[in-house]
DNA sequence: GAGTGGTCTAGACCACCCT
DNA sequence: GGGTGGTCTAGACCACTCG
C-alpha cells in the first residue's frame, strides 16, 4: 500500500469512526508530517485525495477541515458502478434476467469503439433495494475483452471479478444522463404505468490503458432513487 | 498565474486548436520538463490536474494520451454552476421572474446552515438556449455573505459578480438529484403539461472557508436538457 | 508576526510497458 | 533494457489567516 493512500485511508476512517462533524478541524500539516514521519509533499498529496474525493477540505492560512455529506439515502455519482459502498448499510440485490452473446448494433458499436456485428456480453439485471426496485440495467460488454462470463460471476461483482479474475482494471468513465417517459418492457420491470418519469443514465467505461469495454444503460425508478455529486 | 495551471491551460489549448483525437499521444513528462524548464513534480501536478479534469490519461510506462468527450449537447455536471463554458457555443439566456429579500424557511435554513427566518435573497430566472425552454432556477443567498444583489448583477453572471465584485470565491458544492413529476407553476414555466417528468438538482455552494451561501433549485425541462459527467 | 497551507525544485528510486 | 509514468524526500520560499 502506498504511504499517501494508507495515510488518506486512516484519516477517513478516523472521521468516520469518531463520527467528526462538519466544519472540525484536523491535525495541520506539520502535524502530520511528523505523526506519520513522511515528507510534506506527500501528506499535501494525500490531502488532496481527500480534497477531491470530499472528504475535507483545506483552507490556506487556516486548517483542514472535515467535509461531510448531509443527507442519507443518496447514490454517489462518481463511483464505481453506482452501488457498492454507497448505500452503505443498504444491501443492493442483482437479479438477473438475461444473458447471452449478441452482435453489436451501430449504438453499442459507437460507444465501446468497436466494430458493429463484433461479439459482446448482453447482461440484463434488475437492482433493487429491501425489496424496491431500483434501476434495470442493460450492460454491454466486449467479449474481445471480457473473454469469459458465467451466470455466477453475473449475480455477484462484475467490476470484483474483472479486476481479480482478469486482472482488467479500470481507468475512467464516462456517463451521461437524461430523463424520459417510461415505455414498453422498461415500464413493466420497473412496477411502473407508460410513460412515467425515469432517469436514464448511460455509462461508459474504460481500462485504464483507455479502451472501452463496458457500454451500460441503467434505468432508475423514480421514487426509489436520488442522487448525489460533489465538488 | 501559477505554473502548473499556466501548463495545463496550454496543453489543453493545444488539445482543443489541434482538434487531436481520443487516444492521440502526448509529449512524455521528460519532454514537457525539458520545454517547460520546470521540474518534474510540477509537471506531474499539471497532469494530474487534466486527468481530474477529464482531459487526458495517463498509462504508466506507455505515455499520456488526449481523452475527448464524445457527445455534443450535453451539460456538464461538476463545473461551477452549470453552464458558463459548457455549451460552449450557445448562448444561454436567463430571464429575471423574481426578485426580493425573503425569510428563510426550515429547508433553506437547513441547507444554508441558517436560522430559521435569516434574511435571504431570492432570486427566480428561467434559463432558455435558442428559445428553448431549459431550466427555472429558483436561488437562495445568504444575505450576511452577499450583501448587495440588483436585478442588472442577476441579469448577468452571478458567481463572475461574487468573485470580482464581493471578493468570494467558491470553495465546493454539493449537488442532490432527483426525478419528479411537473407540478403547478413549474409546469407553466417549463411550458409543459402537468405530471411531466422532471430532474430537479439541488445545489449547494460553498465559500472557500466552507461556509454555504448559495443554496439552489433546478428543475429541467426533460427533453431540453441532457447531462454529463466524467471519471 | 506566528502559524499554516501552497508552490516549486532536484534528485533518488520504483513499477510498468514494449520491443 | 530503455523509456516512461509514479512515489517519495528535504528543503526553500510564497500567500493567506488570525489574534
Amino acid at each position: 500500500m502506498l504511504k499517501y493512500q494508507e495515510i488518506a485511508r486512516e484519516i477517513e476512517k478516523k472521521i468516520k469512526t469518531e463520527n467528526l462533524k462538519q466544519g472540525t478541524k484536523l491535525p495541520s500539516v506539520g502535524e502530520l508530517v511528523a505523526q506519520y514521519k513522511v515528507s510534506k509533499n506527500t501528506i499535501l498529496r494525500t490531502l488532496k485525495e481527500l480534497e477531491v474525493k470530499g472528504a475535507i477540505y483545506q483552507v490556506q492560512g487556516s486548517g483542514i477541515f472535515v467535509r461531510r455529506r448531509n443527507r442519507k439515502g443518496y447514490i454517489t455519482l462518481l463511483e464505481h458502478k453506482g452501488f457498492s459502498g454507497d448505500l452503505d448499510y443498504l444491501e443492493v440485490e442483482s437479479k438477473v434476467i438475461n444473458f447471452e452473446i449478441v452482435a453489436a448494433t451501430e449504438e453499442i458499436a459507437n460507444n465501446l469503439q468497436c466494430e458493429i456485428g463484433d461479439k459482446v456480453y448482453l447482461v440484463k439485471r434488475i437492482q433493487s433495494i429491501q425489496g424496491q426496485i431500483l434501476s434495470v440495467e442493460e450492460s454491454y460488454y466486449k467479449k474481445r475483452l471480457i473473454t469469459f462470463l458465467n451466470r455466477s460471476i453475473i449475480e455477484g461483482s462484475i467490476f470484483q471479478y474483472l479486476e481479480e479474475g482478469l486482472n482488467i482494471h479500470v481507468g475512467f468513465s464516462d456517463k451521461y444522463l437524461s430523463v424520459h417517459k417510461t415505455k414498453g418492457q422498461i415500464s413493466k420491470y420497473l412496477g411502473l404505468p407508460e410513460n412515467s418519469p425515469m432517469l436514464l443514465v448511460e455509462e461508459i467505461y474504460y481500462t485504464n490503458n483507455g479502451e472501452p469495454f463496458d457500454f451500460s444503460k441503467l434505468y432508475y425508478h423514480y421514487e426509489h432513487s436520488q442522487f448525489f455529486l460533489q465538488s
